[in-house]
DNA sequence: TAATTGAGGCCCGTCTTTAGT
DNA sequence: CACTAAAGACGGGCCTCAATT
């Protein structure tokens, strides 16, 4: 009596010792391990027989492969890896949920490296995901040409999407239409008799910023309204509340706000525009009545503030799932040029503007 | 001339095809590839010539051990896995971050599952978790009895932590101290000379909610003040702030509130406090003036609030930390008993109270 | 004898090749 | 010659044990 390890003999589900092996489920089911291979695999060329057996050996004795073993083999792994510059920022935090749910559907695993916007971060966590030979890779990248050679480089080898930004050209990416999105709330604000001024992020993501503050220059050439932003601070922060508080302030004080015969403020974030609120009422402006803010994003709380809103809603989710798509259809082979989407979302106008 | 695959003799960190393996650095630096696997573990008993030998082949061919090979032949990854009810809401994102960046530091990856609250999909996350290995799981239950043996016999073959939840007594976990939170929140507004009345969270979670709510009636008990609290709703729900909205306008609304004579609401958390806020305020109650409202968490935004809210501080990157420093102890085989930690926050009075 | 290094089996699957009906 | 199933060589490391100095 020769049987290995676990005695397969036993019949029930209870492993003597150790994870289940495909050995297992090929002796209970009385064939070979290629063959039960072939079960998890194509499934075809088995005879019906002999795969109701492995099917029910497999049942009885609760296997599943070993995923390190079939990743080593194949040199894949189902894993998919999610760099984010952080993860609880609302927007990231909702792109990643929908990722882990369509990852999920998918039959894959997500595993989240934060570059926190250092570029040496985020070179170190797509080596790990080199490393680990990742399905794929969604990546937010942060705002540096530093990793410009590397991440170039690393497109030869493994799959990446951008989401919500792109380095150069040539590359998957999938992200809001924020040149149109905020064109669209800046003439809406124009159309309701304002002149709005702008205050964009801090310097903490690429290309949304810029084209957010494109859309607003556009919309305001286009109206023939000479156009006024707000000073931007050169310090990438994530702290957009107290950011938007502080420069919004500054710029009430210092009296620029008059100077410029602004009645509204758009601003690239709810955050920031939250902020601003507050500095609005901290200098004795009532957001809403005295002066007209605007938000993009549509956080879950902008309709329950005071004043609720007025913002434009980006479909996070919509573009978490693209950059899943994306990869899948990559890993499908059609390899049919290049996988570029923008989203557009919607104007959300509420009582702060 | 029968260099295998790699042509080690080519000395350049150009790797013809395929990854480099331990068997390149090992040619190029002339020593066996038991001698490279020694260097990665102990790096003991290697004569200094040899390790630096094997430390300039792995610098020059840009050499990382294939983790999944080790985690086959070890039985064991360095990955740990975070399970959530959602990744989406604050006090997850947050501890995911603190997790991310505490697992980062001790050479771990991190995988998420989110379960939305629903039992089957918190089994099948820890399956996953369970088939791959992982060096621990952080979990954080959905409140539900459902899955209880399933955990117990989990605990048994790998380390599980509790985030801000645990479903029986002998498990390791790491949470805020809810009950003495929410008491020190309700005992502040007893000492303004307020008569408070409480709003909970809706059933996601188990126990922090009931704890919230133990502090709450604890201190009300303790002022010798018969305790209000809101009626509850059993729809689990993540949308704090409409739930927090309904059921305070409710409340208003149906003259519950008047006949209690309640003079300030404290709430569960705060997106359920900008819930109740923007009620009061339909039902024409201003926030701060002719009511008081606090919250708990304190999130980024709390304090742009208008009024600013007033709330209670949590510990979220504390709880996260620990989660992993807890995992990390009993890596290290030191089975010091239950890794129980209860982390005490601040009161953060603002004007909302 | 002690300190290092090398040989080869093994972990758990996949995949190509060979054998059996 | 179809179909099916088995055999056995990997894949990239770790580990025990023996060999070398």
């Amino acid at each position: 009596m020769k049987t290995a390890k676990n005695a397969a003999s036993a019949g029930r589900s209870q492993e003597s010792r150790g994870p289940v092996t495909m050995h297992d489920v090929a002796a209970l089911a009385g064939v070979s391990r290629a063959t039960v291979s072939k079960y998890f695999n194509d499934g075809e060329g088995l005879k019906p027989d002999t795969r109701a057996r492995i099917e029910q050996a497999c049942r009885e004795l609760d296997y599943v492969p070993d995923p390190h073993a079939v990743s080593l083999v194949r040199g894949r792994s189902r894993i998919v890896g999610v760099v984010l510059p952080v993860v609880n920022e609302p927007f990231f935090a909702e792109a990643l949920r929908a990722i882990e749910q369509k990852a999920k559907a998918l039959g894959m695993d997500v595993i989240i490296q934060c570059s926190y916007n250092d570029p040496a971060e985020e070179a170190a966590a797509l080596m790990t995901m080199r490393s680990m030979k990742v399905a794929g890779v969604v990546l937010t990248a942060v705002a540096s040409r530093q990793n410009l050679d590397l991440l170039r480089r690393l497109e030869q080898e493994m799959r990446i999407v951008y989401l919500d930004s792109f380095v150069h050209e040539d590359c998957d990416y999938v992200m809001n239409d924020n040149r149109q999105s905020m064109a669209m709330l800046t003439r809406y604000l124009l159309g309701r008799g304002h002149r709005p001024a702008y205050l964009g992020a801090p310097p903490v993501a690429h290309p949304s910023p810029t084209e957010r503050l494109a859309g607003y220059l556009e919309a305001m050439a286009e109206a023939g309204v000479a156009p006024l932003v707000l000073p931007a601070s050169t310090q990438p922060t994530w702290d957009f509340e107290a950011y938007g508080f502080r420069h919004v302030l500054d710029w009430l004080t210092s009296g620029a706000w008059q100077r410029s015969g602004a009645t509204a403020l758009a601003c690239g974030t709810d955050r920031l525009a939250i902020g601003a609120m507050s500095a609005c009422r901290r200098f004795g402006l009532e957001p809403g009545k005295d002066i007209a803010i605007a938000g993009h994003d549509d956080l879950p709380i902008s309709a329950y503030l005071h004043p609720p809103l007025t913002t434009f809603r980006q479909d996070v989710a919509a573009i978490g799932v693209a950059a899943m798509e994306c990869l899948q259809a990559q890993l499908d082979g059609a390899d049919a040029g290049p996988y570029r989407k923008r989203f557009t979302g919607g104007l959300v106008p509420r009582e702060s503007a």
